[in-house]
DNA sequence: TTGTAGGCGTTATCAC
DNA sequence: GTGATAACGCCTACAA
């Protein structure tokens, strides 16, 4: 019957009496809809697919979370693919699951602006964590953070500055690299060590070209490098951050990576997951995004792993 | 034209030459089956729901990515879902869920026994590091492997114990607890510390607690409470594996926790995902499942943390 | 081996 | 404000 359609899909053209009566049958018959029949005529799955490159980096975790919450709240689901890092494998996700579900919000994605910008034409797509002319995206500007970072090592009087970057293909890697650079003047010097997986062990590894490279300071692209060249560093004699200087961009807080407390970026990732799928629900709904690019600010948190360098070495 | 539906879903009931002139057509046309038209005839959506308590620990990376593969080898698709380790959370997701999708593994769940059955006797469903008799379960044997280990750590001496516990409500760290007690036999002390979020920073502040109970062997529900562990060990002065020795049962290897070389359990994650989805398939299918409770082996790693006691404090 | 017809559960369109 | 009816795209008898 189309009234208890009706009483269910647009509760507002129906009489609140007729409406309260189906709603009392569909309790007591413990009826659902079936959202495979609804997808068939409206067109629309209710269901949106988050493609992140893995789910060993806990970065994303809560970026899922935060996304997959904004979509309950709207009654869709999201369901998460995961593309191991590989442009083709996202490839693969992309087209596997385009006509299943109704927009795609795509995470630090690989394949290149092109073919991003071809595939965002043709189905609603938001990007997180990087850019890409034409399409709308949310980052976490961490770049503008670490800028805050560089300008207080400089001011504590390091000038030798490595980072420690991320993993291969990362957009936003580049990125922080860049603004590092530049922040950090023709006076200072980056030593860029990587690209890196992020891992502890990684981190552990990379002391000693920090040693060998004469820096100061430490950068690392997560908690999990900045901890393991922290614990490395200490393992070795060097003192932190008394002789040498440790910060981390992504913060993972959800590891409870934070003893010590290390100088770190705090941001709100929940809050990327939560505005990217806003803006693709507005997309899905075919109304234009409120902000093209989103930023999500992201705050210098003092630890106790930077401080001024007491050598020179 | 029903030739062209049974040449893509039932290619063996049409003549070779047809099929072929109908999958060039699909190629050509770049023609893509409604999946939502599919399900409303089949009654199968094609799609997979894996419940998992978080994502924070990237414990179930691993397993999320061996489901998904196994998965898409047989063309479903893996949607996952987090619960956030609440019960009245779980318990939301499967009804929202059930209809929506083919089946459910179910991992590590924190509902009743009884309510996972009632559960699974309407929907396919299979219980992953758990066991719920009556249901298709899926489980790593870590309570062997520590068993394995304890027998190693009496062997070197060790009679006091501390376990470093997991998080509240896991159903294998009381079975892992349990194993550990009794391999340690009436000769030796178990001093369970915990639970405790399964956190580097939880492992570091564990620590008071292990030397307070004078405990020279400590086994840790996860690596990252390991490595806290360590790292705080080393920070207050006490030497690993000289003084006391530290080994972990969940293996975080994704996250390259392996400096210095924890003694851990070694065990296959995306082998549980992978079987889980296999057992589910043949549920999915009304086959019966080939094995009702799976057991994929944990084997005992010698890392650089454990050790025979230098002192018995 | 292939074509035809009916129905899966929902929504939209149209009369009432 | 409500009830009928025709799609939506696919699958499955059944008939040819």
């Amino acid at each position: 019957m189309s009234t208890a359609s009706r009483a269910l899909s647009r509760p507002d053209l129906v009489a609140s009496e007729t409406r309260s009566r189906v709603l009392e049958a569909v309790q007591r018959l413990g009826f659902h809809v079936n959202p495979a029949a609804r997808a068939l005529t409206s067109g629309k799955t209710g269901l949106v697919a988050m493609c992140v490159p893995t789910l060993s980096n806990p970065f994303f975790a809560p970026i899922i979370a935060g996304a997959q919450q904004a979509a309950e709240a709207a009654d869709r689901h999201l369901t998460v693919v995961v593309t191991e890092g590989s442009a083709r494998r996202e490839a693969e996700v992309l087209t596997r699951l385009s006509g299943q579900v109704d927009g795609f919000i795509i995470v630090a994605p690989r394949g290149g602006d092109a073919d991003l910008l071809e595939f965002g034409a043709t189905t609603p797509a938001v990007i997180a964590e990087r850019v890409v002319p034409g399409l709308t995206s949310v980052i976490i500007d961490t770049p503008a953070g670490l800028r805050d970072l560089t300008g207080m090592l400089k001011a504590d009087g390091h000038r030798r500055v490595a980072y420690l970057s991320g993993p291969e293909g990362s957009w936003m890697d580049r990125l922080r690299c860049d603004a590092l650079r530049e922040s950090l003047g023709p006076n200072g010097e980056l030593i860029v060590i990587g690209p890196l997986p992020p891992t502890f062990r990684a981190g552990a590894e990379a002391v000693q070209g920090i040693l060998d490279r004469r820096a100061t300071a430490v950068v690392a692209y997560n908690s999990l490098l900045a901890l393991g060249a922290v614990y490395q560093l200490h393992n070795v004699g060097v003192r932190v951050p008394e002789q040498i200087s440790v910060a981390s961009a992504d913060d993972l807080a959800a590891l409870g990576l934070g003893a010590p407390e290390i100088t770190t970026l705090r941001f709100d990732p929940a809050g990327l997951g939560a505005a990217a799928m806003e803006a693709l629900m507005r997309l899905i709904d075919g109304r234009p995004p409120a902000v093209p690019h989103t930023r999500i600010p992201a705050a210098l948190q003092l630890g106790s792993t930077t401080g001024r360098p007491a050598t020179d070495v």
